[in-house]
DNA sequence: TCAAGACACCGAGCGGCGATCGGTTTCTGA
DNA sequence: TCAGAAACCGATCGCCGCTCGGTGTCTTGA
């Protein structure tokens, strides 16, 4: 048996720094190299990583493992790219925080987003009730499955 | 020099799964001790977790130290109160993986959380915008600060 | 007063995970 | 064929949450 003990942490699809680095360069320039990406991370203003082409490798690989990414061959390196963008994966984690702290109660859900929404900008609120127009327009014409 | 390596998690705020089914279990009962704590976590249909004592009270510590909990002591024991309710601690998280993911485009964001919405509940998106416009009307009158 | 009990506090160990890297294997293009 | 490039693999490190035993401290009742 041995009853193998899980994750303790509260969120599985955690990201460490390095990894969203990567993803960062990745949604901006999809489909390079580990060595391109080595390179990115190591202009200036990328926080100058200077780590290894092994450790990319490793990250890299944790992210497809993760179904963050996926992988071409060409030629002898693979190529990278995102299967998630940015707002999609933003959505995913939301998802999952909301999934470990609701409590049945969608007001209490829907008080945080705007709770949040509030405190990014002042009239975020203006232009979420727009998008929520626009959206239910969508709803009304297709699937809209986000 | 040495410099410490620091966490590599993305979400500095990372919850463990004991650490909330206890949060859980004050949002219910605020003042509870460390054995009454215990107590409801043996209880059937708690996941019947039979720790020992010593091990809520570390995560209680934890808990603490993370201010998500203050203490008040009462005869030999700690009473714990939570300091943030469920949907303040959902409001922070959500804060958090939007500030490590966001492009600097608000509707990067504002479209999350309607995908998200629409996502958990058909008329979702309605009610979201009845607490808009009811959200607004409260930022007018006072100031508003989450 | 003092012993017993209850509770807090501390330190150690374990397991999981991301980061890091060196060494080895595998494949490809010249 | 073979040299070089890249993937692959395994080991190590640091951090963190979980777990628990041992010890200190305070209260209370005999």
């Amino acid at each position: 048996m041995s009853r193998k003990r899980q994750a303790t942490n509260i969120l599985n699809r955690q990201l460490g720094q390095l990894e969203l680095m990567v993803l960062e360069i990745l949604w901006q320039q999809p489909g390079l190299d580990a060595k391109a990406i080595l390179a990115q991370l190591n202009q200036p203003g990328s926080a100058m990583r200077t780590g290894s082409l092994s450790t990319v490798q490793s990250t890299l690989e944790r992210l497809v493992k993760k179904e963050l990414l996926s992988r071409t061959k060409s030629g002898l390196a693979y190529q990278y790219h995102p299967t998630a963008n940015r707002s999609h994966l933003l959505a995913r984690m939301m998802g999952e925080v909301i999934q470990l702290l609701h409590d049945g109660r969608l007001e209490t859900i829907l008080s945080s987003f705007i709770n949040v929404a509030a405190q990014l900008d002042k009239d975020s609120l203006e232009r979420l009730e727009k998008m929520i127009a626009a959206k239910k327009a969508a709803e009304g014409s297709n699937d809209g499955n986000l």
